[in-house]
RNA sequence: GGCCCAUUAGCUCAACUGGCAGAGCAGCUGACUCUUAAUCAGCGUGUUCCGAGUUCGAGUCUCGGAUGGGUCACCA
């Protein structure tokens, strides 16, 4: 461990004050009030025109200083906020005053105790009688002074090096406190998302991430192993197939908010674990999973931003309203001129492309291509919330087909801000078609052994028993989170994003 | 994985065509009893991401590598 010449000055301080007898991590710490508390108190006591100002003991961490010769400013920081220290050798005398010039710098946890009062310029702050230090910060954060303008504090040449800033989350958070914002718009998120599932009936439940199959989407998958089952296990791909099984099991309508585990790139938004909310709701449809889904977003942004609109990427979009209904072979053709009823092959498909000037991938299955097309054309202009509708069954096996049109599944994808949000269908419960579903994908498959739906014999099983017809929905709550903090990168929302390995 | 860009002091950034690596902040020393990006005087703290090469001389040019960002590919 090399220590950098500011940290050796502070190791010293270290070793000055326990020369001293004083101690520069106590075990103990004791305050009265948070500093929101003191703030408060003080101006209730001064609105009463309470003579004896409160006393208060406080701990928090030192981001200003200015000294002088005999009275010394701060500003200390906690969750609450932030407030004001002065510190008068009048109070302390000289002998304690020196001990904090010499001692303590920004970064530093500190306790005071003390009255609240007004400076002369107005602030409220607590006239400090008594200190001592409560963790020394041998590294100095990353940011250099701050100011409060308008009520808001603002750090200068704060960190912004996004390198850092992921690997050493905790500085970046430390210095920056719109990063915090973040995490409390998350935390506030997914419990709007429980309050509002909850209150209708649905049950949030737990099902395994060590998974001996995966399924119930397409996707790579990290593989683990059981010493001493001697088992490979697979960390989940999706919830899906573990959820269905609970609807089998009489549990009509339940949730899982969890992690995801996908074994591919990573990319602005995709990191390869991720937060998912899926819910499965019997006896409903597509259709009703639609309209859950614009309330329940419209419920989410209400509560996390206290109103319906936000901002991403300079543009507003609003969830207070219906969300805009596109059938997607009517969206195709309009964005491409393509029918894709008008070509029912693989080939007839690939050659209308053509035709229209596009530059398919040779050798892609209808359903790939449209794929496609619907990530070229379609979801970059997707901006205010849209339902694209009725997928092709080729990329869907578990969604149930349309009635009177096998070729067509009743499946939506969610779209906000030119990104995926949401994929829902009605979900296929008839367990002699979804057999016949999983040998199709298998085949489709062969050659990419890692993406291969494997059959999931006991899922089948379940499914015989009796599976209730069912709505079901899967929605990546990273990607919400990007759309209501307007954050173009998914490492933003996340806490501690997967970077690739450094040699120290 | 391909391509493009970046990496210089603790942080944020400079350094024209190759010519002694330097600013602000913080830090150190001193002054200062109401400051608040405190102020004033003084002090530059460095493996210029790493490794080769070209050159009298490389932060700068060439090659290889690392990491990050962007983009494309991949991604139901």
């Amino acid at each position: 461990m090399e220590y950098t010449d500011l940290e050796k000055i502070r190791l010293q301080k270290i070793e000055k004050m326990r020369a001293a007898g004083d101690e520069p991590y106590p075990t103990r710490s004791n305050p009265t009030h948070t500093l929101k508390q003191a703030t408060e108190l003080f101006k209730e006591a001064e609105a009463k025109g309470d003579a004896s100002p409160p006393e208060v003991t406080l701990a928090g961490r030192i981001r200003s200083l200015r000294a002088m010769g005999k009275l010394a400013f701060c500003h200390i920081e906690d969750s609450s906020g932030r407030l004001q220290l002065m510190l008068r050798v009048n109070e302390l005398g000289e002998e304690a005053l020196n001990r904090f010039k010499e001692n303590f710098d920004l970064g530093d946890y500190i306790e005071a105790s003390g009255v609240m009062i007004r400076t002369r310029t107005g602030e409220v702050s607590l006239q400090t009688k008594d200190f001592h230090m409560l963790a020394k910060a041998i590294t100095p954060l990353p940011a250099a002074k701050d100011e409060v303008i308008d009520g808001e504090v603002v750090r200068h040449a704060t960190l912004t090096d996004p390198e850092v800033r992921y690997r050493q989350r905790y500085a970046d958070l430390a210095v920056n406190p719109d990063v915090r914002e973040i995490f409390r718009a998350r935390a506030a998120t997914t419990r709007a998302l429980r309050d509002f599932l909850d209150s209708r009936g649905f049950l949030e439940v737990e099902t395994p991430i060590l998974q001996p199959i995966y399924g119930g989407a397409a996707a790579k998958p990290f593989v683990t192993h059981h010493n001493q089952l001697k088992q490979d296990l697979y960390l989940r791909i999706s919830f899906e197939l573990y959820l269905k099984r609970l609807l089998v099991g009489m549990l009509d309508r339940v949730y899982e908010i969890g992690r995801d585990f996908r074994n591919e790139g990573v990319s602005f938004k995709h990191n390869p674990e991720f937060t998912q909310l899926e819910f499965y709701w019997a006896y409903a449809d597509y259709l009703k999973v639609m309209d859950l889904t614009e309330e329940m977003l419209r419920y989410v942004s209400q509560e996390v931003l206290g109103k319906t609109k936000t901002t991403f990427g300079g543009q507003e979009i609003d969830f207070g309203g219906s969300w805009r209904r596109v059938e997607l072979r009517q969206g195709l053709l309009d964005a491409t001129g393509i029918d894709i009823d008008q070509h029912r092959s693989d080939a007839a498909l690939e050659k209308a492309m053509r035709d229209q000037g596009l530059k398919p991938k040779p050798n892609q299955s209808r359903g790939k291509l449209i794929d496609a097309m619907i990530g070229d054309f379609l979801e970059p202009n997707f901006i205010q919330p849209t339902f694209l509708y009725n997928y092709p069954r080729d990329i869907s096996p578990l969604a149930k087909s349309k009635p009177g049109n096998p070729a067509v599944v009743e499946r939506f994808e969610g779209f906000v801000g030119g990104m995926e949000l949401c994929n829902a269908f009605t979900e296929l419960n008839d367990p002699l078609d979804q057999e016949a579903r999983f040998i199709e994908m298998g085949r489709a498959y062969e050659d990419e052994d890692e993406e291969r739906h494997p059959m999931d014999d006991d899922y089948l099983r379940a499914m015989r028993y009796g599976m209730p017809p069912n709505g079901g929905f899967g929605m990546g709550i990273d990607r919400l989170l990007m759309l209501l903090t307007d954050r173009r990168s998914i490492r933003e929302v996340i806490l501690f994003p997967h970077l690739r390995e450094r040699e120290e």
